[in-house]
DNA sequence: AAACAATCCAACCGCAGTAGT
DNA sequence: CACTACTGCGGTTGGATTGTT
């Protein structure tokens, strides 16, 4: 069972909904003469026929002086979604970093824009890793079929009409381009989906030697933590995460320590999911991919991780993909087995 | 211009944690 | 230790606004 409610405004008479300015101004006035004080007594003694939780959340999510209104930059957006891949929902710690931003506000930001954000570029906002659920995938079906359908409407126009060779040439061209970006796109979203699948997954069944391929699991991008250690020691943009956030972690993500522990340590900036020491790289999923952002080096600092991230992708990681295209080992039944999971 | 749908965001609800007795 | 009062937090709701048909 839980409390009961704070107050009943069926019975107790208290209004509820949005407050008028009157109310603000009276709520705001009583406070910078009198403080807060205790909440629960604030309505009575400024004169609010409101209940005090409704009080305090007026005041806390918008009348507090020091509430930065307005469109949130790109800085902060960054920082959030930063904090959230480490914090998880812990909104109030998250507002903590952002001076003059609530909880609420954060909040309500995530739900509305940034969650939405992630989930267009094919990022799950929870695990901030690559989406793997099946709606996901079935838009790249919806796209091979958009790409049939184009490629048909094209032969028809080059079959049925008087094109020119010219024309005929450009557009041939166009077809290609546009095939070769599909795939591009399809390649991308689903080697990410693979990237979180288990290779032994019966998904891809006729997958086999996937080990052969395999990179250290920390190359894998997905298992990047950030270096909390050297956040503290030389923190960036405003953030600093305490200690105390290291608990925060959402489970089975941790900060990957070499060496000894305690303070000035080393620390390294490979993690790897649901292991807590070094032996467990070794033991962590084996990444069959060409890691789309390449592994920091030791001693890279947070903000060159972020710089890293976004300046990516090299060349050299094309030319890895190219080597996987090209292999052997992505033979006939190998796409025969993607293309029916697909479909 | 009207109807409907989608989006936004302030406010609410209820649970958890904590301080006080 | 047990109980109560209070605050803080995260999830959810619903009214207002904006966009689309």
């Amino acid at each position: 069972m839980g409390r009961s409610p704070c107050c009943d405004h069926e019975t107790s008479g208290l209004k509820k909904g949005p407050w008028t300015p009157e109310e603000d101004k009276t709520l705001v006035d009583y406070i910078a003469t009198n403080g807060h004080g205790c909440w629960r007594s604030l309505p009575k003694l400024a004169g609010l026929n409101r209940c005090g939780k409704s009080c305090r959340l007026r005041w806390t999510n918008y009348l507090r002086p020091d509430i930065k209104r307005g469109k949130f930059s790109e800085e902060e957006e960054r920082i959030i979604i930063d904090l959230h891949s480490v914090l998880g929902n812990k909104w109030s710690k998250i507002a903590t970093h952002l001076p003059g931003r609530t909880d609420n506000e954060i909040k309500n930001f995530w739900n509305t824009y940034l969650r939405k954000k992630l989930l267009e570029r094919g990022i799950d906002p929870n695990t901030h890793k690559p989406r793997t659920d099946l709606n996901h995938l079935l838009n790249l079906s919806q796209l091979l079929s958009s790409a049939n359908y184009n490629l048909n409407y094209l032969n028809d126009i080059i079959s049925n009409n008087n094109t020119t060779p010219w024309e005929n040439a450009l557009i041939f061209q166009a077809d290609q381009v546009a095939d070769q970006l599909i795939k591009i796109q399809l390649f991308q979203n689903l080697f990410q989906a693979m990237n979180n699948t288990n290779c032994s997954s019966p998904i891809f069944p006729n997958i086999q030697n996937c080990a052969n391929f395999s990179s250290p699991p920390h190359q894998n991008p997905n298992l990047i933590f950030h270096d909390i250690q050297s956040m503290n020691v030389a923190p960036c943009n405003g953030i600093d995460i305490d200690s105390r956030d290291r608990n925060d972690l959402k489970p089975n993500t941790q900060a990957f320590v070499e060496g000894e522990g305690g303070d000035g340590y080393d620390v390294d900036l490979r993690a790897i999911k649901g292991t807590g020491r070094s032996a467990g790289i070794h033991e962590g999923i084996v990444n069959p991919l060409p890691a789309l952002v390449s592994e920091p080096s030791p001693g890279t600092t947070y903000d060159q991780i972020l710089d890293n991230m976004s300046s990516e992708p090299s060349s050299t990681v094309f030319e890895a993909w190219d080597k996987l295209m090209d292999d052997d080992q992505t033979n006939e039944s190998f796409w025969k087995d993607i293309l029916e999971y697909v479909n």
